[in-house]
DNA sequence: CGACTTGGTTGCTTGATGCAACCTTGTGTG
DNA sequence: CACACAAGGTTGCATCAAGCAACCAAGTCG
């Protein structure tokens, strides 16, 4: 949906902002990654318009990033998941995520961490066990409220059963 | 620059995007970062137009991630520097890259590598350097050409002494 | 004395975004 | 059987930000 290119940028951070360095993609991302995979709950989780979600998840499906799958037909009804491509999104999310925690948190603390399922240690901003100090990836790790979760103003919070 | 808040978003993935999360602002703190770091090297490198980019680095200090110091006096002229705000991107920015450089890679490959200046090992998308284990902050890394280097159109390569 | 450089600002146009209304297929409810 | 409602969109319109080009200002070079 950038309707220009960075031209001569053969850098690859130019490259994956193209994809995915776009006001909502990593957010819709985020939500899928957290169990979200339905069209009304991530635009009610969002608050984003309708038409641009819409937009948002073809152009992730184009790009390989989610996958739509029908959970039943007639009606016709799906949800998203994460491809590979998406899931490696991981260690970025974690980088963005814990460098908000540090620069802009909450008044009560981060409204969510991130736990490694295998040993329960939180998980750093590189995506490393706190605990056990293994590198770890999307599969590994779960997302729970944190102590500044409170603050999250009426939506409850999401479903957070990172299916497998 | 964003024109609308994302609301009720308790998530700091969202809060670290409403300032970072927009097309010109990482590459230009890559671009600081890499050592590029006047008005017209970044617009130069970056295609951006002019009245963007005075607006983008007027946000960037605004937050505190990018500062701008006088090189000079009588014309003024200025450089840009990143804060420690500004430096702890490199995390987020290595994770970009190597996704970048697994999924949309050059013909040649990865354009840009970053080595450890400790040992001179190649650092990993976690921000780890794979010679010696250790995990790297900005300051303990630099960017250099990598294979996909020649594909740059035209442009030299940016200067890259990543200063202190 | 005119051209060039750096570091911008101003105005205009276009295109992406937000918002609201509508559509379609099916299910529940009285 | 009529009506409302839900999921998952599409369409149309208004607005706001991004791109582009021109201009400005202070100083320096030939």
């Amino acid at each position: 949906m950038l309707h220009r290119d960075y031209p001569g940028q053969a850098c690859s951070i130019a490259r994956s902002l193209e994809v995915i360095g776009e006001r909502w993609s990593l957010l819709i991302v985020r939500d899928v990654m957290n169990g979200n995979r339905r069209f009304s709950g991530i635009q009610a989780s969002l608050g984003i318009a309708r038409n641009v979600l819409s937009a948002r998840l073809q152009r992730l499906i184009d790009e390989d990033i989610i996958e739509r799958r029908a959970y039943q037909e007639s009606p016709p009804r799906y949800e998203y998941f994460l491809t590979e491509k998406g899931l490696d999104l991981w260690p970025a999310l974690m980088a963005l995520m814990h460098w908000g925690d540090r620069y802009n948190p909450g008044p009560e603390g981060p409204p969510m961490v991130v736990v490694h399922k295998g040993c329960g240690g939180v998980v750093s901003d590189r995506g490393i066990c706190e605990s056990c100090g293994q590198i770890l990836t999307a599969r590994d790790a779960r997302a729970a409220p944190g102590p500044g979760a409170a603050v999250y103003d009426g939506l409850p919070f999401s479903p957070f059963a990172a299916r497998r």
